[in-house]
DNA sequence: GCTTAATCGGATATTGTTGTCCGGTAATTG
DNA sequence: CAATTACCGGACAACAATATCCGATTAAGC
């Protein structure tokens, strides 16, 4: 559903947002605070930079750092810069009406989509981070994933 | 967002919803009318039929059938039975409490999910197809799809 | 029982995503 | 200006998803 991609993006730019006082913070401390690989890192974080969320300095004391505000900062934001959530905007079967570019298969298909976007976009960077200001990092390991269909009426 | 397999597979139902009455129908001509690769649809097919809702036929005469009714079938069991949708139930991050198994980010992206899964749940195979019973078909060509970024606030 | 139609199912190819590696370059420090 | 630190960026490797191919198997019809 989210792309590994994806997932790291957000990790790192919570644990950026907890850590946004300390000034630039090399690729690799992020690296091992939020378990992604680090040499994958490093691609993420420039994804990041050229969509305007952090500064990168090279050299001595370099690093990136977060210089958007959190609070401003949407999930969608950091999702569309590394990983675009794709819309379905029309497709070739089920042009029935000139007013109805999209078949109901694809119509229901982009309502989903277009909830999700919804979610992330009125979710801040902020929300997800706030009081882990404390101590929270991400310690090790995966995220446990589990079969919908094994799942009862949940939502 | 929805993989390939996903797609086809609810083409593939929707049509042989459409088709019921027609008996067994091969896999060449859904793939044909469906506009899906025959050779890889044969595999979705058979995943169709492991799920119980298609019954496969060898031999002269013989194909696919759709022997559940559209109204009780719904868009999730298809997406589950060849590409199933993952819940995330935990992550090693964020256990602050025995009750709270997930960080915040994890909680907010399987929200998310859970909103797609509630939709495909309570969307009928029959809402797919319906008044499609007269000539509809899958004629050519592609799903246009669009980046979520270049879309100004939707849904 | 032979021929033909059509799925079954496994081996293989292609493509995209994820992840690694490394030389190059910029910036800081002394 | 030399040494060190750390990002840059492109080539490459590993893996999973997507797609193809083809021989084996089954069933129907004559």
């Amino acid at each position: 559903m989210f792309s590994q991609t994806a997932e790291y993006a957000l990790r790192a730019i919570i644990w950026l947002a907890e850590h946004q006082d300390e000034g630039s913070v090399g690729n690799k401390r992020i690296a091992e605070d939020t378990d992604v690989p680090a040499s994958y890192l490093s691609k993420i974080l420039h994804d990041l930079a050229s969509a305007g969320f952090l500064s990168s300095r090279r050299g001595v004391g370099g690093g990136f750092r977060l210089i958007v505000s959190p609070d401003e900062l949407s999930m969608l934001d950091v999702v569309n810069a590394v990983d675009p959530l794709r819309r379905i905007r029309s497709c070739s079967h089920g042009n029935r009406t000139p007013f109805d570019p999209m078949c109901r298969l694809h119509q229901k298909l982009d309502e989903a989509i277009g909830m999700v976007e919804k979610t992330l976009r009125t979710t801040s960077i902020r929300e997800m981070a706030q009081e882990s200001l404390a101590a929270a990092v991400f310690p090790s390991s995966e995220v446990e994933v589990v079969d919908a269909a094994s799942v009862e009426a949940t939502t």
